[in-house]
DNA sequence: CTCGTACTCGCACAGTCGTACGAAAACGAA
DNA sequence: TTCGTTTTCGTACGACTGTGCGAGTACGAG
């Protein structure tokens, strides 16, 4: 039966290969985050996933696919979490929530965040990396037109204007310290969104010190 | 009297030390923006330069030292720039002006953008690039607090909203390829700024296909 | 001229890079 | 068991990396 799955009656070994490609992603990933995108080396990352290099190398035959691999996982984490929005699709609520998606306001998202500038960088020089970069400005488009669309914010130049605002407080949130509060984007996001729930409970506009 | 100048009774050779340091650095930006940070090695941005390695190692001993000085230069020329605006400060028109610099509109700025991805990248997992990077955040938002003032908008939140919306374009628009057009973004600032002057000529909100 | 300093730059070392190759191991089929 | 295929991975090669060293050059001071 098995013989039926691979076509020369022979069975996958050891453990799902799957799992063990998400494995070597996020150990890419784990590389990419602490020492940058110059150590981003088949090596480096064998050593992250504990395996020989050339194990690696037998499902990522080169450097270029682990890239590739690392950028697909990041549509498909990015899909999968507005996917998981428990909220009506189409409503406020559900924009809201969705955007926040967008954002690094927890260690998961500011990964994937900080992923995303690293192989962004590289992929304006990599003509491959970046067809395959394309899917994950895409995808951001995609929330930002329904958000939008959600809360009553007619024409292309209302979106323009929500993916940049968007894209601008995720690039200026990565940029700072892992603690540090996160409050003023929602601030920011609370005043430019048109009716609808708030981020921020019990504000109102008056000025504040912090940072 | 040259003496005086060098404090060994020497005298500097060749050419000026000050344009040598200019045309590495330029050097060290066309790699960057051709070849990526991945390539960005002393022997590369020395064959640009057209110098060999051993002399380019003279004047930038390690190659941390290019990558901070290429960083360096982004502020003087930025800072360089917004000095530039013959409108009176404190203006609305000036407002536009400075604002308009921090957009990749142009070659020049296109390619400033472009290294400010690229450094910005590799400054979040090197400390001492990361210091120096901070600086080129601290002007981009500096002109944009000016320019919020001098449009009459008050308030942290208001200077947050615009220091975002303007990266956030200046990301989207430098990741667009050489020729396209770039009046969506300066179509998106005419929505959001407050009166004064306009960026689009004859612009009225009708929704158009473009992209 | 000679001398000393500023500067240029060829060369070499140790390390890392991506990748190819082939032997060994695992494991189902027979 | 033996065989065949998939998977693992040790080893090696050539190219490239950052950097140190020391000989060689340019040139003003004396």
């Amino acid at each position: 039966m098995f013989a039926r799955l691979c076509e020369n009656g022979a069975v996958p070994r050891r453990i799902n290969p799957e799992q063990r490609d998400r494995a070597v992603v996020e150990a890419a990933w784990r590389v990419l985050t602490r020492d940058g995108l110059t150590a981003l080396s088949v090596r480096n990352v064998a050593a992250e996933a504990h395996l020989p290099p050339s194990s690696l190398r037998y499902t990522f035959p080169t450097q270029a696919s682990v890239r590739e691999r690392a950028v697909d996982t990041l549509v498909d984490r990015l899909r999968q979490r507005v996917a998981a929005i428990p909220e009506p699709p189409g409503g406020p609520r559900w924009a809201h929530a969705a955007l926040l998606e967008l954002l690094p306001l927890d260690d998961e998202r500011r990964v994937e965040m900080e992923v995303t500038l690293a192989l962004g960088a590289a992929a304006m020089t990599d003509p491959d990396l970046r067809s395959s970069f394309n899917s994950v400005n895409a995808v951001v488009r995609e929330v930002c037109t329904s958000a939008a669309a959600a809360l009553g914010s007619e024409g292309k130049v209302a979106v323009d204007h929500l993916h940049a605002l968007i894209d601008g407080l995720a690039f200026h949130l990565v940029r700072r310290t892992h603690g540090e509060s996160t409050e003023w984007a929602l601030k920011v996001l609370d005043a430019y969104l048109p009716g609808g729930a708030r981020f921020v409970a019990g504000w109102s506009d008056a000025p504040d010190e912090s940072r």
